[in-house]
DNA sequence: TTGTAGGCGTTATCAA
DNA sequence: TTGATAACGCCTACAA
């Protein structure tokens, strides 16, 4: 048999296995394989002839034939709605930090939150057998074969920013109705009595929270709710156009964006119609980027911690990995009120004066 | 050797492999895998037999081995500096969609423009053997080892945005001389005369051709070149503020800054020591982004087409990973001046009455 | 058209 | 401490 191999060998220049070395430092395929994994139990000598082998012949261990020997690819599978909407950079690269920092490396995917490609690539993940995946929930259930095929396959998932009905997994996240209360709260104070919001897909559990935070607020100060300021967007910067074309003409006095692409899209219809912010209506925003303080108007906003966020979801996902057999944890982490200068902070020193 | 096959999988509840499909649709493995590779010679009742077992067991195939067998994994590596940097994200999208659609899937990696991080995932992608790599390279060389473990294991690689001295592939970049050029041309007919330039790292091929093209736009304009305002930066925030710094003392008429994150840190500086763009500079940034219109100053850029790079890149990639063998292709995408008010326009208003 | 058996490059078991 | 050799799960000549 060894005899076939090298004919082939010989013919093109394919990479070497670990017969060649075996071969050219004259041991068995087990010694080679055995230094390779830094046992301790060869010999010095062979040691030293193994490792000149392999230097010789560059030779690199084939990850896809290890994998399948030890039923583990070092690989976990990331699936978010879109790295190109800003708030994924951090946390991916959280991730994959953490993740080759443990020796992993991450296969990323887009869903665009739609079920079908998400459906794809949780097949595709698990038909490579990662051995985890952090997923971005697309609303609604995971399908019961899928439920199945993960459990079969032992691969566990952790949850990030979006909990899912009827899968019971670890769940990264951030405290996202005290983000929108906190949020809320500061524009009351500030003086701004009708604020609108402009919130997330209607059945995405941080939306569900960030409009609970602001419902809430609202409550607490003894204001009125008023649905026709509620504007359910889905992330993205065109809803936030549309939101701010529907709700600017009825003048609230401030609005809760619920991230960025969304304040994006509604400071440009602002722009359009030719209002000001701060001058004609105050803004929070969800997110925060460094440019965000050097841009006027220079924006008020709830930070999310997002290179915990990646860092916390492998971490998790590591544990499982490494056996915990635990009920699933939830890791909810602070996000943080960061006034800059869109709530109008100059109204609110005029009613102080009133008041005084 | 069957038998015993069954006694593991009746044990556990293991993902089903090819074996547990055929006993249980009472065919041979061979039937099996013809089915699932839509081969057309299986006779319907053996393909509807087989497909009802595939969906009772949630049979998926494990790629792992199929990858194993097939040397290909239909996986591409892409190793870029850092996904966090906005330039990133889109290319990264637009990668994957390619990918996606082709069959492919990414597996994504930062190298911080550090060298030893690269050779670590380069490393890592031949041995997790993908079937091509997308690099965005750090400034220097490929080390010989490299470069020949990557032609004996036949792994092409598509170089992005940035060139390098001693690996003959394919690249995509954008005409980053013409887009420093157009930049400059541009400052110069508002009416500025001295340019500073926030330049990237010294060895980066990118970089050096906008700093290119900066000079370039000077000359035919008459204008000298004066060393004391071209600053070499990293591309990050932190290198843009020094810039800021050391260069707004020296009162330029404007800046051409060659990336975004560097415009962030410039700006911060700019602010800190009091100084207003466009009133006291104009700028001119490289890369656009949708918010960069709705906030002031509304910078001036030159736009870099993110998503047909990385739409470019995986195309070049899979017209070699089928076997293409012609000689190296040098794509060169078309940036493009985007005007806006960062630029001092009021200014050329100004000095255009002075001079008549 | 279908089945059998050997190979892909590792790891792991069991002798030696 | 080492060496054969059987898995791992799939593909694919070669036979039937």
């Amino acid at each position: 048999m060894p005899e076939k191999k090298n004919r082939k060998r010989s013919a093109g220049s394919k990479a070497p296995s670990i017969y060649d070395v075996a071969r050219e430092a004259k041991v068995s395929v087990f010694t080679v394989s055995a230094v390779i994994n830094n046992k301790t139990w060869v010999s010095a000598t062979l040691v030293r002839r193994v490792k000149a082998a392999v230097a010789k012949l560059n030779y690199r261990p084939n990850l896809l034939a290890r994998s399948l020997a030890k039923h583990q690819t070092h690989t976990i599978g990331m699936v978010v709605t879109d790295i190109a909407n800003p708030f994924f950079p951090a946390i991916v690269r959280a991730a994959e930090d953490a993740a080759q920092k443990a020796g992993y490396s991450v296969l990323l995917c887009n869903s665009d939150d739609k079920q079908e490609k998400e459906t794809l690539y949780l097949d595709l993940l698990i038909s490579k057998r990662v051995d985890g995946i952090i997923l971005n929930k697309t609303p609604g259930e995971l399908s019961a074969v899928h439920r199945k095929m993960l459990s079969d396959a032992q691969i566990p998932v952790a949850l990030l920013m979006r909990s899912c009905p009827n899968l019971k997994a670890d769940i990264v996240q951030t405290d996202d109705e005290k983000g929108a209360h906190d949020a809320v709260a500061h524009l009351i104070r500030n003086g701004h009595r009708r604020i609108a919001l402009v919130g997330g897909p209607e059945h995405v559990s941080n939306a569900i929270s960030r409009r609970h935070g602001y419902r809430k607020a609202l409550e607490e100060a003894g204001l009125s709710i008023e649905p026709a300021l509620e504007f359910h967007g889905d992330y993205r910067i065109d809803s936030g156009h549309r939101a701010g074309l529907a709700l600017l003409p009825l003048r609230p006095d401030a609005v809760l964006v619920t991230n960025y692409l969304m304040t994006v899209g509604f400071m440009t219809a602002a722009n359009e119609m030719g209002m000001r912010c701060p001058e004609d209506f105050g803004l929070v925003s969800f997110d925060d980027y460094p440019w965000l303080g050097c841009f006027t108007p220079r924006l008020t906003t709830i930070e999310l911690p997002k290179y915990e966020l990646g860092e916390t979801a492998v971490n998790l996902l590591l544990d499982r990995i490494q056996g915990e057999k635990g009920r699933p944890r939830t890791v909810t982490l602070q996000p943080q009120l960061r006034v800059r200068d869109s709530c109008g902070f100059l109204r609110v020193v005029h009613k102080a004066t009133t008041h005084a």
